[in-house]
DNA sequence: CTTTTACTTTAGACACATCTAATCCGTGGT
DNA sequence: ACCACGGATTAGATGTGTCTAAAGTAAAAG
């Protein structure tokens, strides 16, 4: 049995883990989920005791495939639970982290399956986080890259934002940037200001490095993918 | 801030004294908890230091108007996900409890509002139990009696059977024994057994004594009443 | 090659919820 | 009245997750 708290260091490695690749550091651990270096040190201890994750001491945590997994199992309800208040419970984009975030250590096998049945088995949540199929395969985010990392002229199609600032997802949902919708990048400032024309009304939208970097995109068109239609 | 824990103790607590009226004993609360009698009194003392029970040592306690608030307020929980998870994920009667219990310390304000608006602002849950309103005024109870208080001969409508055991909920949905059935005691053994007669196809079924003292009823038609409806 | 600096880990403490073992009421039986 | 017995409480230990303060290590800067 793992507890819920144990559960938390697991997604925040392999969320980090997605980020910045192995191994991840314990003080970014400790940042991402607000404790203490020592708090952390001493919680990867007893996840290495059991199996979870490989370690090297002064070095950092990685997640052995029993950690990725278990890791795997709550981003798969955190990301369905979003896709179920949004789609079913009429909550916004930027209300349903806190809200998935809390309930995903205590909903049972049978809720996530009624879930997943309810919403028609769905392969992204609201804000294009791949949702992590039942057999909890790892899921295949290739062919994605940073906004922060394009250039001038490039035309994109938004593939995923970050769930993690209300406030962030609250302004990216005003200015049209949503999953799905395709932008075109007009202008690079010098300090990484990226400034875009969002969708076919032609508004442009400036987005600061900090948050470009959180955004996904993929090249537009192309048939290859499935899911996201623009609304 | 309340834990989880002390939630379960008031809920526990609140129950208990519908049950059998305060004050409530050490013992009781430690066998319905599944917790030793120590753990209870450690327990309580914490609670009555939060001003949520009266306590007198040796005797028992009794949930404060604070205490009985939140326990209220658990309960509307409770039972909200309870109706909830029957009306729009498809659970049966008798697997909502434990998923109910699991998730109710877990659910925000919004969530609740949600829900209840989801399903109409229900007043009583799949098993006949009212739900407090969401200003948590204490629901009133009165003017029903237990299944085993009752008379041969006596025509009754179900109101509300206990949730706490999931096998009894399958045999009395089995039987057809639901909130809004009407039926007629045919027959009392002894030792306690009833047997009635069960809504329009008179088909009978017996109950052991410890069942029917959980099943409550209420005279039947009188215009009164509201909410159920035999469907 | 040495020193500084940034980060990690160890040490020690605390709060919570739990247990077992031992002690302590209070009441019902004699 | 007394005493015994059942139930309640205290005492003391355990495990988890957290913290602060102190010590340790590794890598960059001089």
């Amino acid at each position: 049995m793992l507890s819920d708290v144990m559960e938390d260091y697991l997604k925040a490695i392999y969320t980090l883990q997605m980020e910045q690749g192995p191994p991840v550091s314990t003080s970014d651990i400790a940042e991402y989920l607000g404790k203490t270096p020592p708090t952390v040190t001493s919680m990867v201890g007893k996840l290495e005791d059991r199996g979870l994750v490989d370690r090297e001491k002064y070095k950092g945590v990685e997640l052995t495939t029993e950690g990725e997994t278990v890791a795997l199992e709550v981003l798969r309800h955190h990301r369905l639970l979003e896709a179920y208040l949004t789609e079913h419970l009429d909550y916004s984009w930027s209300e349903v982290h806190d809200e998935a975030d809390a309930l995903e250590h205590h909903i049972s096998e049978e809720f996530e399956k009624r879930v997943a049945a309810a919403l028609g088995e769905p392969e992204v949540d609201p804000h294009g986080d791949p949702i992590p199929s039942a057999d909890l395969t790892p899921p295949d985010s290739s062919g994605l890259s940073a906004l922060s990392e394009c250039g001038v002229g490039d035309r994109l199609v938004v593939a995923r934002v970050s769930d993690r600032d209300p406030a962030e997802l609250e302004y990216l949902s005003e200015a049209g940037v949503t999953p799905g919708t395709t932008i075109e990048v007009t202008d690079i400032a010098p300090f990484g200001m990226v400034t875009v024309r969002v969708g076919d009304d032609g508004r442009e939208q400036s987005l600061p490095e900090s948050v470009a970097r959180t955004i996904r995109v993929r090249p537009p068109d192309e048939p290859s993918s499935e899911e996201v239609s623009p609304a």
